[in-house]
DNA sequence: CTGTTAGCGCGTTCAG
DNA sequence: CTGAACGCGCTAACAG
């Protein structure tokens, strides 16, 4: 391990005093000529690197925005972290990303630790209702909160309107000619969840359909749980002809239900699903469903930040859903 | 924006010195309970919270590993990353990951930042041979490299064995009895997609098959490609009943366009893919693949992180690729 | 144009 | 057991 080299070191080396250097560093007053190019000969000589963190101290400004996933596995999440990342190109910040995947630890809080770490700003991609925290923090530093509303904070929440993308999808199956319909729900406490399934009942009583509760079940937004939900659906009496995933990975998975009885996806049961991701285009068949545009929503975060950080005011626009016909649906057996 | 509040208005909230603050904070050296108390309660009061960065300048240590990748939103880094998370619990230390997404500015270097940040070690998970800066970096903090072998630092590079893997998955499909067998290779540049094809050409060789050149086909890893690519396959004259992807994406892509044609899956054409993501499992029909084991992969590489930190010695483990056996392959039409 | 000086917030000797 | 003082690496006045 080399010794850390400092600005001392190259202002030795090139004969100046420290605030020389610094100056030429970040392009801060006049510098002659010929001591830039000895100062720069020298940087390149000892290998200098500055460190960020001592700026940080001097400076208040860390230039860094720290964004809290809960998953960053996830297929959906990942879309929206890299549409942060677009969105910061070419400005002069960085994302500091930290999963909630850490909660599992006593007392940690993502957030507190990125305010340790004296991020300028926050980007929560979460469900969670930590409501009291994001608010706490935003008292601080700039919060802006994607995917779901926070009371309190309506302007700085950037979201989609999940009871319509859940009305449109079931909006859709009924036109098609089917009367009985699966939603396969997120989980209860997940706040996106419940909207797209309100969205599905809203839609079934507008059609004048009753709402049968044993087609409604509560998933857990993953390809496991769809999985057997559908198979315990299918072992059960209950007569359906299409299905409403919460999320794309239920629609994955309901489908593979489907697959090993031998029913055909649209043929047997229509399916459709929610959020859109890139590899439901490429699905057997492709995946009817709700958009969601991720990547933009990441890069519209990233936009309100830096308005925010540099004073200006940000409401979050809307953000419209919309549902994208492919091939998974069609009208109900014998219609 | 609140002032940032300091061990200094702690201690005189609480009529000590700021070192028996930073005593009571760190649990360094004897504090008498009472002072501890009334440090405790002022510090609640006042809503302080620790600048680790300060902490960092004055220790040495930032307790942070940086984290290098080519692309957040792929699923398959997406797993590695969730390994490394789940290796650091528990740990002090917290993961800073940066995306290679920034490569795009101009001298923009992902291992400067790091190393600017002061990360007391570097986690690579890249293809892209940037051996030079890797060989740099190492000689200041530890650095690991998972995914690719780097010349001059393979004590420290965590990899799978991509030609054996190759390799296996063709002569699955060779023991089934095909022998006109497509590969969709990655991209040329990439060591892993060129060890996947020789394990591939072996493997042909060994069986006494020809290597049938225009079977072999570049593609980039990713659906789009791979399902173009089949469909010029297909469109050509070539016959072939068996397809080995370079990875579980071009899997996906492939047998949409086998789809589009009607072609069954695995009575047509087989498939066989390699990664083995979670996805994979719930694909109609599941897929037969390559399973790299991500997670441990990911926490391996903490592991070994970790011993270097605390100037043990590492020596990466051999990772063991093998044969996932689903449903998208059988022995070929009239055999 | 350039060097000197004073902190940024904190941990750590070194004397009490 | 506790406080004063120094310094981590750097930038921002302030004088030359």
């Amino acid at each position: 391990m080399k010794e850390n080299v400092t600005l001392e070191h190259v202002a030795r080396k090139a004969g100046v005093s420290t605030a020389t250097v610094s100056r030429i560093i970040n392009g801060t007053g006049k510098v002659s000529e010929e001591r830039r190019q000895a100062v720069l000969k020298a940087i390149e000589e000892v290998g200098y690197s500055p460190n960020s963190l001592a700026q940080t101290l001097v400076k208040g400004q860390s230039m860094t925005i720290g964004v809290i996933t809960q998953d960053i596995s996830s297929p959906f999440y990942g879309r929206i972290l890299k549409g942060i990342e677009q969105g910061l190109q070419g400005t002069h910040y960085h994302p500091i990303i930290v999963s909630e995947e850490w909660r599992i630890d006593q007392h940690y809080q993502a957030i507190d630790h990125l305010m340790s770490r004296r991020v300028d700003a926050i980007i929560v991609l979460d469900s969670d209702p930590r409501t009291e925290q994001v608010l706490q923090a935003a008292r601080h530093v700039p919060v802006v909160v994607v995917g779901r509303e926070v009371p309190g904070h309506e302007k700085h929440c950037i979201y989609i309107d999940n009871f319509r993308g859940g009305h449109l999808a079931t909006k859709h199956l009924i036109a098609l000619g089917h009367q009985h319909i699966v939603h396969l729900a997120g989980p209860d406490d997940h706040i996106d969840a419940r909207d797209r399934e309100a969205g599905y009942r809203e839609a079934l009583q507008e059609a004048g359909l009753p709402v049968q509760e044993d087609l409604v079940v509560k998933g857990y937004f993953n390809e496991k749980d769809a999985l057997d939900a559908t198979e315990r659906l299918l072992a059960s009496e209950v007569h359906f002809t299409a299905i409403f995933a919460g999320n794309d990975q239920a629609a994955e998975g309901a489908q593979l239900a489907l697959y090993r009885q031998g029913l055909r996806v649209p043929q047997d049961v229509s399916v459709v699903g929610f959020d859109d991701l890139p590899s439901s285009a490429y699905s057997r068949p492709p995946l009817t469903t709700i958009h969601q545009p991720t990547l933009e929503m990441g890069k519209v975060t990233v936009q309100g930040v830096l308005d925010m950080l540099s004073g200006r005011e940000f409401v979050s626009p809307e953000f419209s859903v919309r549902l994208v016909l492919r091939e998974s649906t069609c009208p109900p057996r014998g219609k």
